[in-house]
DNA sequence: ATAAGCTAAGTTTTT
DNA sequence: CTTAGCTTAT
């Protein structure tokens, strides 16, 4: 029972209570999933089958972790659990009982990228206006009545839904997703949504399935719960509603999903579900400082849907929040880049410690190129995942082909790719015969002969008959005999090998890496079915933290904030604080979804452990012109005595037109984010002058710096040496520096000039 | 059937 | 500034 020792009595009465309904609000570092990881070990250890034990968590990595965790706990037991994220685990449950649904059990996940490409025929063929069933839109809002289990049927009948569609002409919509849904079913393929949508379909149309679930999965729990949708809170309740162990794990205040379906009510009303539930609070923060904690508890106190907690952290006080401004984001990049740099020497920090939070993707971009410029390692997580590049995606439409050759978006993907010549024309030939017999496209691919005239019926008919090639060797070969034997007879290994750009050479590069991500699947010990269409059922659903291959890499992180939930690190820029970017000008229009973004922001600062920067630029690049940018509302929003204002960035040359009224620029801005806060006025009064230079400023050659000497720095003005400390290299310095007070510098980057007098 | 060249639109966040 | 989808010329 060791692994109950150093836990709090909240913790520990969470990990005991392991009958009956049980919620656990877990604030930000509370230790959430040291708690989830010891409730599942005690489960084992009690002497639960661990079959018998379902897990769900919101990300593949939250999984891999968890599951490592518990082995160390209890070993190779922990190899039976059921452990995964929704889709994934139910991806696998409707594999098996795909059948009952009128599935094959190899029925293809299409990606957001397959979907939309589905519906953009669609409304080709319909003729719909194209501004007004835009494929993103009309994505969005089937996915969303997917999530709410809202049926093609129900969708159409629908008074509401069809009074909201008309009044916008969007009539159609029903008529849209109806041919959407059935076009995916002819094609063997369900959507992420169709995921859980289908789960649900199941569990409602066999009472028998579900109660052999209902048996299988006696112990349910279900990590960041916050972000459940409704189509996932049915199935947990489905699931559950006979011996309730159920145990939910969540944070009220950080709940960042909503724009995916994702209902905050789910927590907030669990306990309506089950009235008899044990509600755990774990309150203690063990990540943060308390001013990093207080300021998140400042941050999220102006959102008015919360339950009420008191998040605290018995760690010292910490650094004050420094809050930076720039003139522009490559301005803001380098400071953050300078920063870090400073901080990773200043410190004694390894770049792993560092992390750079941004609302957008977009923003990555100025950030690593300053990190570049100081030669930082760094890394970009999300973004494009491996599996989005174009070169992979079109080897796996090989396989998808092979194994489902009813996948029409992979038919479509590869069917001219490499050129074999089969155009356009062609395959809309091929589509619509396949319409007017009943039958799928494929079946019209391998008999051109009959039903297309002869002109490109060679070139198809040879198609066809490759395709068959495959499904017949891949019965027989490994996985990775297989990949490697359909990447060279169709022509793409030649294709890319041929072509000897930098990027071709790269996209050869990943396709070799792809290969041999199948080899290691391929020779992995722990698995018994090896071949490559079991190894193409979880393609789709892996993602951006995808094939690691060095995550032990000492580098500065770089992803949204989205992403960076449930992770930490000891020091954390989060970037961007303006309006219209965080909070997000699409969040604006409604008190909740404003709500959201409060949230979000609470979820970056909370990352952090010892040291928080937020900064924040006053002009920015977009669409390729530069816009000017006011300081978040948030920042007004933090109480203030945590911050410490760092103002002291150089005016960007004046080269740049932007800045010709610069002086307007920088006065309105100030203006704006000190208003409401009228302690901030006074630290930003003193700082808010930049410190010009004296003409002909140049560094002087600082080894023979002593205490008590007067420099003159670029940014910071003049200041007087109080202490000098480490050797060479190294040597620090504190300066007090008449305008804003102490700074510690590195003299190898400070750039000083000794004030001779 | 293909390649090049043009236009328009996009940035919220992800399984 | 990019990218993706579409038009036009070969």
């Amino acid at each position: 029972m060791d692994y109950l020792e150093g836990l709090n009595p909240e913790q520990k009465g969470a990990v005991l209570q392991t009958k009956g309904p049980v919620m656990i609000i877990a604030g930000a570092g509370s230790g959430k999933t040291r708690v989830i990881t010891y409730r599942v070990a005690h489960l084992i250890k009690q002497g639960v089958d661990s079959f018998n034990i379902l897990v769900l968590t919101f990300t593949n990595k939250a999984a891999r972790e968890m599951r490592d965790r518990i082995t160390q706990v209890v070993g190779p037991e922990a190899k039976n659990l059921w452990m995964g994220t929704f889709h994934s685990v139910f991806a696998k449950l409707l594999r098996v009982e795909a059948a009952k649904i009128g599935y094959p059990s190899n029925f293809t996940i299409y990606d957001t990228d397959d979907s939309k490409s589905v519906l953009r025929a669609i409304l080709k063929e319909m003729n719909l206006d194209d501004k007004l069933y835009n494929a993103n839109f009309v994505y969005n809002r089937i996915s969303a009545a997917k999530n709410n289990l809202v049926g093609p049927a129900e969708y159409s009948s629908n008074e509401q839904i069809q009074a909201d569609d008309f009044s916008q002409g969007r009539g159609h919509l029903g008529k849209v997703y109806e041919t959407y849904a059935a076009r995916c079913y002819r094609a063997g393929a369900m959507d992420f949504d169709d995921l859980l949508y289908k789960t649900n379909e199941l569990l409602k149309d066999h009472p028998e399935t579900l109660y052999k679930y209902q048996n299988k999965f006696k112990y349910l729990m279900v990590d960041e719960y916050q972000d459940t949708n409704f189509s996932q809170y049915l199935i947990v309740k489905k699931l559950a509603a006979i011996n309730e162990n159920i145990c939910v794990v969540g944070d009220d205040a950080q709940s960042i999903y909503a724009f995916r379906g994702a209902n905050i009510q789910n927590i907030l009303n669990f306990e309506k579900d089950y009235p008899d539930l044990k509600i755990f609070k774990l309150e203690q923060n063990y990540r943060s400082t308390q001013n990093i904690v207080n300021v998140a508890n400042s941050i999220i106190a102006n959102n008015k849907e919360q339950l009420k907690k008191n998040v605290f952290s018995q760690k010292e006080s910490g650094d004050k929040i420094k809050v930076m401004r720039a003139f522009s984001d490559n301005e803001e990049g380098k400071m953050v880049a300078e920063g870090i740099w400073a901080d990773q020497t200043g410190r004694g920090l390894k770049w792993n410690d560092f992390a750079i939070l941004y609302r957008t993707n977009a923003q990555s971009r100025s950030m690593e190129e300053a990190l570049r410029k100081l030669n930082i390692p760094y890394k970009i997580y999300g973004g494009l995942s491996f599996y989005q590049r174009k070169e992979i995606k079109d080897l796996i439409a090989y396989f998808r082909l092979t194994f489902n050759p009813n996948d029409e978006e992979a038919l479509k993907r590869v069917i001219n790719y490499p050129r074999r010549g089969i155009g356009d024309t062609t395959v809309d030939r091929i589509i619509l015969s396949a319409d007017q017999n009943g039958i799928t496209p494929f079946e019209v691919v391998i008999n051109p002969s009959r039903y297309l005239d002869g002109r490109s019926s060679t070139a198809v008919g040879n198609f066809g008959t490759m395709i068959q090639s495959f499904q017949v060797i891949t019965k027989t070969l490994s996985a990775y005999d297989a990949a490697l034997h359909i990447a060279q007879h169709s022509g793409l290994l030649k294709d890319l090998y041929e072509d000897k750009s930098v990027e071709g050479l790269n996209r050869y590069e990943n396709i070799q890496e792809l290969l041999n991500g199948i080899k290691e699947f391929s020779e992995r010990e722990d698995i018994e079915e090896k071949g490559l269409d079991v190894f193409m059922q979880d393609v789709a659903l892996l993602t951006n933290d995808d094939n690691d291959k060095n995550k032990d890499a000492d580098t500065v992180s770089l992803m949204t904030i989205h992403s960076s939930k449930g992770l930490e690190f000891k020091q954390v820029n989060v970037v961007g604080l303006e309006e219209n970017l965080f909070p997000s000008q699409m969040s604006l229009n409604s008190r909740s979804d404003l709500e959201e973004e409060r949230r979000l922001f609470y979820v970056a600062v909370t990352r952090a452990e010892s040291k928080l920067t937020i900064s924040y630029a006053t002009s920015r690049f977009k669409f390729g012109t530069l816009i000017s940018c006011e300081p978040s509302r948030f920042l007004d929003e933090i109480d203030a005595q945590y911050l410490e204002l760092d103002f002291t960035a150089k005016p960007a040359p004046t080269a740049n037109p932007f800045f010709d009224d610069d002086r307007k620029a920088w006065s309105r801005n100030t203006d704006s984010f000190s208003k409401p806060k009228p302690a901030a006025v006074k630290t930003t009064s003193i700082l808010a002058k930049a410190h010009v230079p004296s003409e002909g400023f140049a560094p002087s050659d600082t080894s023979k710096l002593q205490v008590g000497m007067e420099v003159e720095h670029e940014r910071f003005g003049y200041g007087k040496v109080q202490v000098l400390e480490g050797y060479k290299p190294d040597v620090k310095a504190t300066i007090f520096f008449k305008e804003i007070g102490q700074k510690q510098l590195l003299l190898k980057f400070a750039k000083l000039r000794i004030v001779e007098d």
